[in-house]
DNA sequence: AGAATTACTGAGAACAAGTCTCAATAAGGC
DNA sequence: GCCTTATTGAGACTTGTTCTCAGTAATTCT
């Protein structure tokens, strides 16, 4: 299943070492988040998580925002979307359909390399995020 | 000034043209938008023209947006940015300070490039959105 | 020009996403 | 087990955006 076999288990000790205790709702977040591999809403997650608290989902991923273990990704939808950042450094972009709202994941290393090439006076630059717009077969 | 000397009026003709009428509120949004290079927000625009409803502030960008005019640029912030498009097609993209929200545009030749040569099976491109994140100097 | 038609508008209600508050609960240390 | 303190869930609140509707103004008709 190319899955990360460790996102969670590395999530759940980098949450320790920065001194957080182990709760059962926010390892329910994080295992929710580990078992997706493309972007999910706050709402989303606290929908599918019952006896989880909206205010628990939000403080949980902005905790994993801030030690950079999940990223957030804003895709022209109304809420935010949220993905697991692999340890890797490996991730992917989007393609977003304007009409019906469809999210593809790519990968494009020409792209990629493109980026690392930009440097920026009076900034350090950290991450990126790339989104394609067009129209999906079904929509066209 | 490296001005648009005509979007304002070249958007007030396709607005005729697509059978809307020439009202003043809408001008107003027109203009606003015409003397910004960068991302506005709606809720700025709002702020900014007194006697000018809120609803009428969306609606007019919603129109804009609909006929390519303007386009929606997601920065990581609550509300999103609008900017203008200009028929040339140039335009530029963002980086984004993560602790303070401070918002730069950057041109990038190689990765226009590279973004155009990326082509996805089942998907029309029309358009893509780059963002960039790191620290301004201020912030480091 | 004046009347008729109908798009457009502003105020504010309604809604949606995200944040904050606070009393109750549960981790981890002793 | 007891104590301390992080964490939690419910729900109030805030912010951004959309909707409603009666009044206004741009166009068209005569």
């Amino acid at each position: 299943m190319s899955q990360s076999p460790s996102w969670s288990e590395y999530s759940a000790r980098r949450i320790a070492e920065a001194g957080l205790r182990r709760s059962i709702p926010r390892r329910r977040v994080i295992d929710l988040l580990a078992e997706r591999d493309c972007a999910v809403t706050a709402l989303e997650i606290d929908a599918e998580l019952d006896g989880v608290g909206r205010a628990t989902v939000y403080r949980a991923i902005e905790q994993l925002e801030d030690l950079g273990l999940v990223r957030k990704v804003d895709l022209g939808a109304s809420a935010h979307g949220y993905e697991k950042v692999e340890p890797s450094g490996h991730h992917h972009h989007h393609i977003v359909c304007d009409d019906c709202g469809k999210v593809e994941p790519f990968e494009d290393e020409a792209l990629e390399e493109a980026i690392h090439h930009i440097r920026r006076k009076g900034f350090s630059l950290e991450s990126h995020e790339v989104t394609l717009h067009g129209h999906c077969a079904e929509c066209r």
